[in-house]
DNA sequence: CAATGGCTTGATAGCGCTGTCAATCATCGT
DNA sequence: ACGATGATTGACAGCGCTATCAAGCCATTG
C-alpha cells in the first residue's frame, strides 16, 4: 500500500499531478509558471490541488530549486516608529508576491548585524534589505558574496554594496537648521539620543548649518548615547537650558525628543515659540496635533519600504533598474513651535 | 572529479564530515546535539566547520526532518506600539534559540488571518503565536489541525486553543473606570477608535463600571472604526465635548487618543484634571511625560512576548506547563490627570 | 510534402540533510 | 574473564520538489 498522503496528513504534488492525470513536472510548472500549460491541463490541476487541499512544501523547493523566496530585512529596532513604517511599506509591497519576509533585529550593533548575515548567508535568501551604509567591512563583504540584490536603506551615500534608497540626513538637519536660521532664531541647540551613525549625521547637518553662519557653540550641544525616549527628551531639554539659558531654539534629533522637550518647556513654563523655538525630525503623527504644533522634517519612510522591494524584485526578475540609489528627498514641514521670530 | 562545494560556493556537511574524519551523520549531530559526541570527534567537527565556514541548509534540514525551526507570529499591525513591545519580547525570547520568527501582518482582518493560517499550515512551522481569541471557526479549525503548539496572545478567555497568555481587558478597563469613580468622576465619557476585539472588551468594561455605578449614559461614548491615532484622539474629544459638555472624565480606549485629547484640551483651554480629567490604556512611555503627566492602565506586552516564545519552547521540547492560561495582569498608574476631584 | 521551429510535456536524477536501526566500542560487576 | 549495559557511531534510504534535457506535437513554410 503506497503513501497516498504524507506523514502530517497533506497531500504532495505527485498525488496532485495523479489526480490530474499528469507527470509530476506539470503539475509543479502550474504553481510556477501556469502561463506554460495548455488550458486543459491547467484547469485539471488546478482543481485536483484544491481538492486535495495542496499546499506546496517550501522546504523541498527551496532545497531543489537553489533559490528560497525569502526576503531578509534588517533592522536596527523594532519599536522605533520610523521603522515600523518602513516595515508596513515592506510587508505592504510583498504582499500578493511570492517573496515572504524574514525579519531581524540587529539592535544597532554592527557585530550583531554582521552575525546575522552570516545565518542569512546560509539560507540563500531571493533578497536582502540592510539599514544604513555603515556596515563592518566583513558585512559588506558577506553582501557582496551573497549572490542575490541587496538594498541598503534608510540613508544614500556613496558606494553602494548593491542598491539604495533613502535620503540624506545631513541635508535634511542642514535644511531643518537653515528653516530656524531663516525664521530669525540664532541660538539654536541641538538635543541629540542614541547617536546612531544617521543621528551622527544629522548633527553633522546641523553643525554644518550653524558654522555656514559662524554660529556654532558646542555649549549648545547635548547628546547622549542612550536611546531616544520622550522622557529623555525632557531631561535633554533641562539639561540644555540649564548650560545655556540664552538658547532660542532647539533641533531635535527626532520627533519623541521634541516631545519631550516640548513637555519639558510646558513644565518649567518656557513660551513656545515665543522664547523657544523646537523642531524635530520624522514628522511622526502626533507633531500636527501638539500644541503648539510641532514642526519637523517628514521623511518618505512608508514609500522606502516599498520601494526598496520594488528595487529587490526588479533585480530578482532579471530587470534592475539601471538607477541604484533612490533619493526619496525630505520635506521640511513648518508649523507653529517654529513661527517667525518676533524682533 | 567530485564536487567540493555547492554550486554557491558553500561548503556541504559531507564536506566537513570528511575534513573531520567521521560519518556525515555525526557531524550532523554535531550541530544538533553536540553533548551526544564524544569529546574528540566534537573538537575535529567543530574546527573542520569553521575551517570551511560550514552553514547548514535550512532548507534540506527541514525537509529531512519533517520539522521546521520556524516560530510563526500573526499581528494585526505594525505600526501600533502595542505591538512592537510584544515583537521585542518575541524576538528577544527566541534569540540564542535555534528558532527564528516569521511574522505576518493580518491588518486586523480575520479573513486574511485565515489565509496567512492557511500558508503557515503548508511550512511546517514549529510553533505559532496568534493575536487575540476572535479567529473565525474555520482558523481554529486549521489551529487546531496544525501539529504544532500555538499561543493566543493578548488577552485571555475561555477555551483556548491550545495556550494562552494576555490579560483581561474587560477587567483592565473596570479597574480603569473604578479608578475615576474612586477619584470623584461621575460623568465619565469615552474616546474610542479602530474598535477590534479588545477594544470592544475595553469599552464593555467601561459600560459595565459605570453601569454599575448607574452613571452609565450612551450620549458619553464617542467611537470610531478608524485607526488610532493622535490626531483622532482631538476630533474624538470635540465631538464629546460638544455633544455633552457637562463631562468631567473621559477614559480614552489607548494612549494615543488620550494624548491627543489632552492636546485637544489644551487647545480649547480645557483644564485638565480640574475641568476634564483623562485616562489612556497600555502606558506607553510619554504618558509619564505629558503635561499634566496622563493617567493610564499598565499592560506588560514585553514580558506578553517573552512568555509566549517561552511557552512554545517549553511546549516544544515536550515540556509544556499545565498552567495553559497565563494571566499578566495589569495596573493602574495613577497620574495628574485624573487627580482626586475638588468638591 | 518534408522540413522547420515553437510550444507543451515527461523521464531522470538529484538538492543536502536526517530518521531509523543496527553495529561497534568502552566500561563494569561478578 | 565474560557477558551486560549504555554510550557512540555509521549505513542506508528517502524527505518533496525542480533543473535539465529530450521527446512529442502541431502549425507553418518553401
Amino acid at each position: 500500500m503506497d503513501r497516498k498522503r504524507t506523514s502530517s496528513g497533506k497531500a504532495r504534488l505527485t498525488e496532485v499531478a495523479k489526480l490530474a492525470g499528469v507527470s509530476p513536472i506539470t503539475a509543479s510548472r502550474f504553481f510556477r509558471n501556469p502561463a506554460a500549460l495548455s488550458a486543459s491541463k491547467r484547469e485539471r490541476v488546478e482543481s485536483a490541488a484544491r481538492e486535495l487541499g495542496y499546499v506546496p512544501n517550501l522546504a523541498a523547493r527551496t532545497l531543489a530549486s537553489h533559490r528560497s523566496e525569502v526576503i531578509g530585512v534588517l533592522i536596527p529596532s523594532l519599536t522605533n516608529n520610523v521603522f515600523s513604517d518602513v516595515l508596513r511599506g515592506v510587508y505592504d509591497a510583498s504582499e500578493g508576491s511570492r517573496y515572504s519576509i524574514q525579519l531581524a533585529n540587529t539592535r544597532y550593533s554592527n557585530l550583531q548585524e554582521e552575525r546575522l548575515l552570516r545565518i542569512f548567508h546560509g539560507q540563500k535568501p531571493a533578497g536582502l534589505i540592510v539599514t544604513g551604509i555603515n556596515q563592518t567591512e566583513d558585512s559588506r563583504a558577506i553582501l557582496r558574496n551573497m549572490d542575490c540584490p541587496v538594498v541598503q536603506i534608510m540613508e544614500i551615500g556613496p558606494e553602494p554594496v548593491d542598491m539604495m534608497v533613502g535620503f540624506s540626513h545631513n541635508d535634511a538637519a542642514f535644511a531643518a537648521v537653515s528653516h530656524l536660521l531663516e525664521r530669525g532664531y540664532r541660538r539654536i541647540g541641538f538635543l541629540g539620543a542614541r547617536m546612531d551613525p544617521r543621528g551622527q549625521r544629522r548633527f553633522e547637518g546641523y553643525r554644518d548649518a550653524l558654522k555656514a553662519a559662524s554660529l556654532f557653540d558646542q555649549r549648545h550641544v547635548v547628546t547622549t548615547l542612550s536611546p531616544s525616549t520622550v522622557p529623555l527628551g525632557g531631561s535633554l531639554l533641562s539639561d540644555l537650558v540649564e548650560r545655556a539659558p540664552d538658547i532660542d531654539a532647539v533641533f531635535c534629533i527626532n520627533d519623541d525628543i521634541a516631545l519631550g522637550a516640548l513637555f519639558e518647556c510646558q513644565r518649567r513654563q518656557i513660551a513656545v515659540p515665543e522664547q523657544l523655538a523646537i523642531m524635530g525630525f520624522n514628522d511622526l503623527e502626533f507633531m500636527a496635533s501638539a500644541v503648539p504644533s510641532l514642526t519637523s522634517v517628514r521623511t518618505n519612510r512608508y514609500e522606502m519600504g516599498r520601494k526598496a522591494i520594488e528595487m529587490l524584485s526588479a533585480a530578482m526578475s532579471g530587470t534592475p533598474s539601471p538607477q541604484r540609489v533612490t533619493d526619496l528627498g525630505f520635506e521640511i514641514i513648518a508649523r507653529e513651535s517654529s513661527a517667525p521670530r518676533r524682533a
